[in-house]
DNA sequence: TTGTTTTACTAAAACGTTTTAGTATGTTTG
DNA sequence: CAAACATACTAAAACGTTTTAGTAAAACAA
């Protein structure tokens, strides 16, 4: 049977002492309440002896900190998020945080719910992948004082910390190179921009289509139709119509994937034909045939920026008195998909 | 500011009642407790009208639960583990915890100092999967009486819960597919079989060989090669020795990927003439050429057994009274890579 | 000497719940 | 008509911390 972890008291009794001074030399502040070192020591090493462990749960009722932060991000089993959780996983370990992650699924209902959820199960601290539509919400929580940090994603007008990489440069340079590399009419494969991530992309697009004089060729997918089937058929609409793109720009992983799946299935050749570079890589991207350019995020640098932002908040009595945007540049990979044929 | 969130407190002053009996009635104790219905009501309704949620952390404090569950795996931003996790996240919700998630890197080390973190701030109950040196540490859990149920590996001989694919079946069919499919010299590449998973893989591929009369090929590289660059080398060394393979079988995931990254920079003919499986599946195995046959483990099916098994465990006093091994089938998913040629 | 400051330590309240052990009525029952 | 029971409610302890507001003695200053 379990038996019950040893307590302040323990320690105290044992040493006929009171809960106090334990609670104080255990909290670092032996010399700012006067406790003598022998009898500083002698806690310590007792407190060692009997391997006390704060019950994290009556510190948090105390103090009102849960030591818990929530990392909420559209899919955690999507690869880039994944792979972004698992970095900001360790560094929370490392400075005594836990984390929970979870889901919002780009819907904004369900991010309320979480966000809700959480805020009254006293979380300390929020980073989170917002949906299009919690702008209040997120004001709210910001007007409450808890920290927030934004990632991938922002709001016009809200003044709330975020990092994202520069959607716009990383486009504009993917496409800019598709033109370096001869290729003259570049499809654009998208997702609505009712996210602002999704915006910055397309306009670095336009932007080098424009300055190049060339013509754009976009297909922008409304969110919802993407996970329902119903996005691949408007992709294989578009290649279908556009017969004379030479290159086409996938503007994420998931839309690549879809991509990829048509030309195998209408026509594989297109595969070895087109141009392709795909927003976000893939571990399969290296070992394709042909192997795939990619705009790839850095992970790390992101994930330490997150915690960078959010390390002071936490320590803040007002988390609005700075707001923190940061933009990390996104690196693009060459491989052969995007060199001219 | 930070509003002061309401409490059990504030209702009891508004109505000029006890706490106890908002208590009682918030807990659906009223009946048993002979609360009358009016009160009742106007409690119910009270509490409703100012949004009342109780202090999850003053609940924990005084019940001993914390509502939070452990999901140790791995390597979270590993595609198998994190698509699992999400299945799990979104059942525990429903049922109103929360889980954390952690990755162990399949360090024993690393393990301890999880489980230990974690059982000392009170922690419900564990998913693990094991890294191959802490079966005492299972063990203790156990004995404290605390929840826990094995994920994807068990060890021999300890009486602990535990979910995990039929690997012998699924690795005997795999094979006997190839053989079936006209292959006769079948390689294996595997790791080191010091966790329970991999050694049925190996021992369902030597099976399915001996049956048919034919001479096994196996790569067994020591789990710690494998992340650091030389397993890759050991892999390229057996396909430049095997010269006479006409078919491969990986045992996971990730040693595909350097399977096919060997292929693709010393032979690429190898990739259409050699009859390929992998254990796991890949998103983008159902798009490469040629498509890949892998055995494919069914997630859903992993998730809600491991939360049948652990939801009756949170309620119950002792938590040995009986144990539940699962077994469940993989699928394997035919594609073009393990027809014969 | 007396008053002030410093040192060394502690009692008790507080965080927001749940639960035990009541009390004070009203209602049956023998 | 008293004893037993049922109903409707509550005071206070408990969970394990942190922190405020102390006390008592020793050291120092005048």
């Amino acid at each position: 049977m379990k038996k019950k972890p040893v307590s302040i008291r323990n320690i105290a009794d044992e040493l006929k002492i009171s809960v106090t001074t334990v609670s104080f030399v255990l909290n670092g502040k032996a010399k700012e309440k006067h406790i003598s070192k022998e009898l500083t020591k002698k806690v310590l090493d007792y407190a060692k002896l009997i391997n006390y462990k704060p019950n994290q749960i009556a510190q948090s009722l105390r103090t009102g900190k849960s030591k818990i932060l929530v990392f909420m991000v559209e899919d955690i089993s999507n690869n880039f998020f994944a792979k972004l959780a698992r970095i900001f996983e360790d560094i929370a370990y490392d400075k005594g945080y836990k984390v929970i992650f979870c889901s919002n699924e780009n819907d904004d209902e369900k991010s309320n719910e979480l966000i809700t959820l959480f805020n009254f199960r006293q979380v300390d601290g929020f980073v989170i992948v917002p949906s299009p539509g919690i702008k209040d919400t997120i004001e709210n929580l910001i007007k409450d004082n808890i920290p927030v940090v934004l990632l991938d994603r922002f709001f016009d007008g809200l003044d709330c910390n975020s990092v994202v990489i520069d959607n716009e440069k990383a486009s504009f340079d993917a496409t800019q190179h598709l033109i370096d590399n001869q290729f003259k009419n570049i499809g654009f494969v998208t997702i609505a921009p009712d996210q602002s991530q999704m915006e910055g992309r397309l306009s670095g697009y336009i932007k080098a289509i424009d300055e190049n004089g060339l013509k754009p060729h976009t297909l922008e997918i409304p969110y919802d139709q993407v996970y329902k089937g119903k996005g691949k058929e408007l992709v294989r609409k578009f290649f279908e119509e556009e017969k004379d793109l030479d290159a086409v720009f996938f503007a994420t992983n998931y839309l690549t994937q879809t991509g990829l799946e048509i030309f195998k299935e209408n026509n594989p050749s297109l595969i070895n034909d087109l141009g392709i570079i795909s927003f976000d890589d893939n571990d399969m991207y290296k070992i394709y045939s042909p192997t795939i350019t990619s705009v790839s995020q850095p992970l790390n640098d992101i994930s330490t920026k997150l915690m960078e932002i959010m390390l002071p908040l936490l320590k803040k009595k007002d988390v609005t008195e700075t707001t923190h945007k940061v933009m990390v540049n996104a690196e693009l990979i060459i491989r052969q998909s995007s060199l001219s044929k």
